[in-house]
DNA sequence: GTCTCTG
DNA sequence: CAGAGACAACGCAGG
DNA sequence: CCTGCG
């Protein structure tokens, strides 16, 4: 079978068993929502979370494009603290429905662009509670978008498919990735001077009394984020949703949207 | 999912 | 030939 | 140096 010039194995086999999702499912979301997803992923070093078997056996992480990899798929040599990666970076649709056949779950993309790789454009307010409560988590979210409308940064916001929520925007490639991290670090600090009950920046766990992290730490450099309509390595297939800020209030976790019920969404 | 190494 | 292993380091905080 | 963290 071929979808768009690219091989397709195993359609039939189920990748999600909880709603008997199949690798053919998989492919065709990222099919349908190849709109939605590219804009985000374009021009990227990607890390790929791969379960060729499904979300219930063993998956990987990988950072490196494998050699077999085909010619059209793009890479970006990024430097590490010793060495070297060479990064897929997914610019079409082909390489898309390519790694979602490789059993590619997760989408996780840098904050820069393979064009200015030292200089994110993108910011974002990671936010990781301690378990439970995703009220609280809500109002974070909430108080942290009006701190930043009073410096006059408009912010977004997606869930991330797993526990927490990523506020984030973009702006111009200016500063290095320390720059940017130091940042968000004394934005972060701020806010806990203002909401010391609700938010932490304590790197160890048993040191956040059950607040919600603001892991300020994703703005360094070579650290990824979830992508944007990004399926998670859920049992329900759980998918990382933009959402606008009505509808924060109707949701009731980060998995609210997944492979089964995001086409039915209301679109903003 | 695919490659490579080992027996 | 079948079966097992690899596929992710990494960047930072804090002690 | 080490461990914890995501
Ligand atoms: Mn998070
Ligand atoms: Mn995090």
């Amino acid at each position: 079978m071929k979808i768009h010039g690219v091989d397709i194995t195993n359609p039939d086999k189920i990748l999600f068993p909880e709603s008997n999702s199949s690798k053919l499912d998989v492919i065709n979301y990222y099919k349908n929502f190849s709109g939605q997803i590219m804009p985000f992923l374009k021009g990227r070093p990607l890390t790929l979370r791969r379960f060729p078997d499904g979300v219930n056996h063993q998956g990987f992480f990988q950072k490196n494009a494998s050699d077999y990899f085909p010619d059209f798929i793009k890479t970006v040599e990024v430097q590490t603290d010793d060495g070297k990666n060479v990064s897929v970076v997914c610019n079409n649709l082909k390489t898309l429905l390519y790694l979602a056949n490789q059993g590619t779950i997760e989408f996780h993309t840098w904050l820069s662009r393979i064009d200015k790789l030292n200089k994110p454009d993108k910011v974002v307010f990671d936010l990781d509670p301690a378990s439970g409560s995703f009220n609280s988590l809500k109002n974070a979210a909430e108080v942290i978008r009006e701190f930043l409308d009073k410096k006059g940064i408009r912010c977004k916001l997606t869930t991330s498919g797993k526990n927490g929520l990523h506020l984030w925007y973009t702006k111009r490639r200016t500063q290095t990735f320390d720059q940017s991290r130091e940042e968000v670090k004394h934005l972060a600090e701020e806010l806990i001077g203002l909401y010391p009950d609700l938010l932490t920046i304590e790197m160890r766990k048993d040191d956040r009394d059950g607040k919600i992290f603001i892991d300020y730490p994703r703005n360094s450099y070579g650290q990824t984020t979830i992508c944007p309509y990004s399926l998670r390595a859920t049992l329900n297939g759980s998918i990382a949703t933009p959402i606008s800020w009505e509808e924060l209030s109707s949701i009731k976790s980060s998995q609210e949207f997944n492979l089964g019920n995001i086409s039915k969404r209301r679109r903003h």
